[in-house]
DNA sequence: CATGAATGAGTCTTCATTCAT
DNA sequence: AATGAATGAAGACTCATTCAT
């Protein structure tokens, strides 16, 4: 969606302007956000971020774009699950993810709050996507773990989906916060208390679906 | 917060008016919602509102309180707890929940959307209040259920409330959505079914959370 | 051109409604007065001050007419000056003065401020018709003291009398100025210190003039 | 003041600009006066004023700057007065002092308006520094004659610089007004009677003045 | 008549977007 | 393509004036 002008640039420009306008709409919000304000801290003229994206919206929703697409290849980075067990993947890849959040705060902070629908309805179909493509992924877990017998099979899928989407989200944004306040390198004693919570979660997690 | 001018008015004008500014702020958010639009829903004239309010943004701050006043009233209209178990209180009052949710659609999905942060740092300290207001309340049970051995003690409060916030806020969201669907007059299918989801929510807590 | 309404009242109120007009119209100027807030230092309603006056410019018209109508009842009151010389006139009633002003700073300040054209196009007849009044008072003074000879006649009357001007108003201002800051009971020595102003006015004044 | 947009701009447009606010000040004073009448008479969009200034009383208080600025300039490009006696002054450089009115009659207008305390106190500290100015300048003019032996030296300084400012204001005020009629070109016949006024100040300010 | 709530025209001011260089 | 000045639509807010009680 942005213009051509914008894919001519190089990466380090392109990089500037989209945590510019990360950062903006975290911070104000979308209709607060200044484009101005954009400009100036991706170190550009106001009329260029024109040259670049059609307008405001177009800006807002390409930096959701971005900051996904950026996220997704943070995690494909990590650890793939293929055919590991949820519980076995949230704990063995802990330490990896909490350094990826302590890199990258801003877009995960920034996917996260668009994911809860804290920029309202602006971007609903890349919204919607996005739900569905991990509520697909976590309904497969669930189907999964039914059939492995680890997960009770007296329940709905959908009801054991809210269940699990509760837990993990809350757990997350405390870990989220947490990490956000890590020093450049988080002690030992840091990285193990924010262990001890991924840990307490999964402990939950299980027996809350176990049969 | 109100200017003397709106305590003065009659009950009817004062509710139209705060009705009126929660749709607005409800459907476009702070920043987007104009004080015409509120003006002309309630009935007044645009200079009127600031005969009330010293601006929008105090307009705003009393539409919270507003609206979480009246939340409580409705509450504490509602089986009230006593001693009653977390569990046994879901399940036996959620009929009426569900009746407050179908003629208030309106106030709970606004005092929800506040509380989940959705209005930014508008309202921060009310926020931080009624977050502290219900956790208290959440550990308490919490601690409760300990006590009677209903509840692991193996894991601290602090989890365990996050385990517990997760899984309630998202069954709830979820039920809000189903009965802001219903009819008037809501079928008893409709109501079973939604019952069925409070009831399997109470199970998982009661599991995840058991000793 | 007040209304009958206002004339009706009883003379405490009318005094009242217009010293807070005078008061604020002296404080903010024609524009940024309030009518709200004339009628709160009035202690009437808002309302009330157009049952007295049509809008405000007709206010402000009569707050002139009354403020100068009070300064010249005041003057009246004063050593009449008959057949008194001009010179004779400023120094002997001028105690009179300083008393006048120190009661009545408001209404003194107000009159000279109109009169200095601070409001502009406002009330130009009433301005113009007073300026003449004034003047021709004045230039009467001036043909007076040619044909007794104390005054030069190789100048045009017009030139003495911007001379007379001239130096009455800005010594006038000065007085103005320290008798405001005169306690409930002024000094003797602060009295004194005035009126060697009064003094040394006539002398420059005389001295300019004499032939 | 202006912000940095405004500096850029050609000389040209500068100047239009102030020229608009200074007139629009003028005309209706700082109240009434509308960005939109500025904006105009400037030639410019409404907006464009914003971004020149920060709001109307920043344009204001830079108008009063800019009007002294160019006042001051037009006064050095006349006879400096060195060691000149004021009496001197005033004669000799009086039709230049005529022509600077008549092609400025906007900014000495505004500038002697703004000395005078017509626009009350939006920028009293200016109207400080400028009145302050020009006292110690007549002080020491006062000071010199008496030295020279041709100003009395049985008076104040204090009560000299209110008779000298008194008289010479009121005459200035009348020239004003006279050479604002000027037409393009003023008679010699116009000339020579304003001159006669500034001689008749003369004189009058000499005898009042002498020993 | 007194009161004070209601009204809406009129302004300032903001800022996304356009445009000339 | 980059820049930043220019534009004007849009919206918050004020307050003189009207009006219902």
């Amino acid at each position: 969606m942005p213009k051509r002008t914008f894919n001519r640039l190089d990466d380090d420009k392109k990089e500037k302007v989209m945590r510019a306008a990360i950062e903006e709409f975290q911070a104000h919000g979308f209709e607060s956000a200044k484009i101005e304000g954009i400009a100036q801290n991706a170190g550009v003229a106001k009329g260029s971020i024109y040259q670049y994206f059609d307008d405001k919206k177009e800006l807002f929703l390409y930096s959701v774009t971005w900051a996904i697409e950026n996220f997704m290849k943070m995690i494909d980075r990590q650890t793939p699950m293929k055919d590991m067990d949820v519980y076995e993947y949230f704990l063995s890849g802990s330490r990896e993810r909490f350094e990826m959040i302590r890199k990258e705060p801003l877009l995960v902070s920034f996917a996260i709050d668009f994911t809860y629908g804290k920029y309202g309805s602006l971007a609903e179909e890349i919204n919607r996507e996005l739900k569905q493509v991990g509520e697909e992924y976590e309904l497969k877990l669930i189907a999964n773990g039914k059939k492995r017998g680890t997960i009770r099979d007296d329940l709905d899928d959908k009801i054991l989906l809210l269940f699990f989407q509760g837990v993990t989200e809350k757990f997350n944004m405390e870990i989220l916060a947490k990490v956000k306040n890590f020093e450049s390198e988080p002690t030992e004693e840091q990285l193990v208390e924010t262990e001890s919570l991924v840990k307490s979660m999964v402990t939950l997690l299980k027996q809350g679906m176990e049969r």
